[in-house]
DNA sequence: CGATTTCTTGAAATCGATTTCTCAGAAGTT
DNA sequence: AACTTCTGAGAAATCGATTTCAAGAAATCG
């Protein structure tokens, strides 16, 4: 009993595989009688039908990849469970694949998603110029980019206004009376590290402040690049930082920490990205949070949607990221 | 050219499919002349082999499924990074699930699995004695449980001496003066909770200290289960406690300064697993670790070899979790 | 009532790979 | 030289589902 065929399930209930298959996917009229021998083969031999030959024959899959950069950031997995519960209502399932943002896993996984046949891959790419999609395109999977874009790419994209939600914490700091605001950025191969330095620039601009290239130092979106960036920064002592992503945030409090500094007493500080994590932990601190969960459904749904209708043109949903103020005082 | 079989690559090196097979898989000598003819074809045509068919007729697949119970545990990432590395350097690739300690959830990515023919599959169980994995026993997939075992089915598992931790935990709390140990546990559906809470009780008698039930809250593993669960721990003013969980040591740091308690001073306390995560924010802390990224390792080459002979008698690899004693003066 | 349409159902083709079968020609043996 | 043994390569079978095609029964209609 090891593997129940569509056939094996036909002989006991005495009709054809035809039948069995036209019960199982409601195709067509079955008589009652039959569709309820079929219904109890099935039921008493626990018959479950190969998804590979199935798939093999009408060409379609329903699993959907997601590749995302780093699976130890908290903000990736709240970013699959939006994925996973807008695939499920929709009868799809999700795998998922880690890329440590690394250009040749990622590669591998897109291969490994064309292989499979996926139904469409949600990505969170690695660089936005080098990551290399074509892979699936040239074979007609289709793909989303969630929190990062593709640049020379026209795929759908879901991200968040990292732009204007960075010039906006960068004048929340102008006007609680900080002049030099350090900024500690992302790796730039990033569209989100290139959109929140443009947002601070931005935001300097507008408050009429110079920009200073001395006080950007980029770190690499984990907690032990944003201290060390962090660190670099407090050297020139400025009186703010703004660090641009949540890992990197907690190094940043480290760093001051290390520095004997504190905020806000010593030094201003906005941070990035919800910290639900750190409950309690950290010291009441300003901060862009971004709609995580969303942003995984969204792209989960612009997916399935590009699935169903490939030729439509691309389409950039961008969602809003607010700034969470939360400054005692100082 | 939307999609490339092998009777394309075939026909453009013009040989016969099982040529191209042969070649492909370094099955049998071909020729070298046609051999470099087809590669050429493939390369040209950038063919690549349809899954699908392949494991249909081979009826085996190269994907092992990762269930796990909670993904915004660190914990799990963790898990799931040794998993993959394992996995890779045996060429297989590794989905990923989560559970989020649901029972549905679970019965249905466990027949995800078994519908997906994987090769093989490395569960978090959410219940010991619930969690029915006969949907892939019967279909000869091979299971391996990772951090937790299950009852009742004869599988392999690979897990952390948590009774010898907790009893180690406890003896420690003991050391340094306490008499009154509050313990905060896990769902006791889940081995890990059962074994830890039966190490701390071990500690107690070794110590000629009693049991005192009261001094036990069950949480869910999650942070505002540690809290909610030390909140009513400390109404019983015990000196000391000692948490069985990362998040809900979290949790518990929450409740302390809810109460305006501070550790070391006002009460001792004993966390557990590696807080990677909260580098220079944590107090101090003692805590029980657990090689996460080897549990992880370990059970991917526990399936592997699962998978290459089925026949052999289940394993339990059981490997040590350490205390770090970290503890400022009193 | 006979002709035509509609339903049900089973037989057979199909998806794209691997593997068994078969056979022609090369190589080896006595 | 005659016979056996290898070897390499194509033809065809196979994996397990879905879907097309064909046929007989039932229903509809003039």
């Amino acid at each position: 009993m090891q593997n129940v065929t569509i056939g094996d399930v036909a002989k006991a209930a005495g009709v054809s595989p035809a039948t069995v298959s036209r019960v199982l996917n409601a195709n067509q009229g079955v008589a009652d009688e039959l569709r309820q021998r079929v219904v109890a083969a099935v039921d008493q031999l626990g018959y479950r039908p190969n998804s590979q030959a199935r798939s093999l024959r009408t060409r379609a899959t329903s699993v959907l990849g997601l590749i995302i950069s780093d699976i130890t950031n908290p903000f990736f997995p709240e970013i699959a469970r939006g994925v996973e519960d807008a695939a499920h209502a929709a009868g799809f399932s999700v795998v998922l694949a880690n890329t440590d943002e690394d250009l040749a896993k990622e590669q591998r996984y897109l291969e490994v998603a064309a292989a499979e046949r996926m139904a469409g891959v949600v990505l969170a790419p690695a660089s936005s110029a080098e990551t290399d999609i074509d892979v699936l395109r040239s074979r007609g999977i289709p793909v989303v980019t969630v929190d990062r874009r593709l640049l020379g790419h026209p795929v759908d994209s879901v991200t968040v206004d990292n732009l204007a939600a960075a010039r906006e914490a960068t004048l929340h700091l102008v006007g609680t009376g900080c002049r030099r605001i350090g900024f500690v950025g992302g790796p730039l191969a990033t569209t989100t590290a290139a959109d929140r330095l443009a947002g601070y620039r931005d935001g300097l601009a507008e408050a009429g402040l110079a920009f200073d290239p001395d006080l950007v130092a980029h770190g690499d979106y984990r907690i032990d690049g944003g201290r060390a960036a962090a660190k670099r920064l407090l050297q020139l002592t400025p009186d703010a930082l703004f660090v641009s992503n949540n890992l990197m945030t907690i190094g940043a409090i480290t760093a001051l920490d290390d520095a004997g500094l504190r905020h806000p007493e010593d030094i201003a500080l906005v941070g990035f990205d919800d910290q639900t994590w750190q409950t309690g932990l950290l010291p009441p601190l300003t901060l862009v949070t971004q709609p995580t969960y969303e942003l995984g459904k969204q792209a989960a749904t612009a997916l399935l949607d590009r699935i169903r209708t490939p030729e439509a043109p691309p389409n950039d949903v961008v969602l809003p990221a607010t700034l969470a103020v939360h400054e005692p005082r100082r």
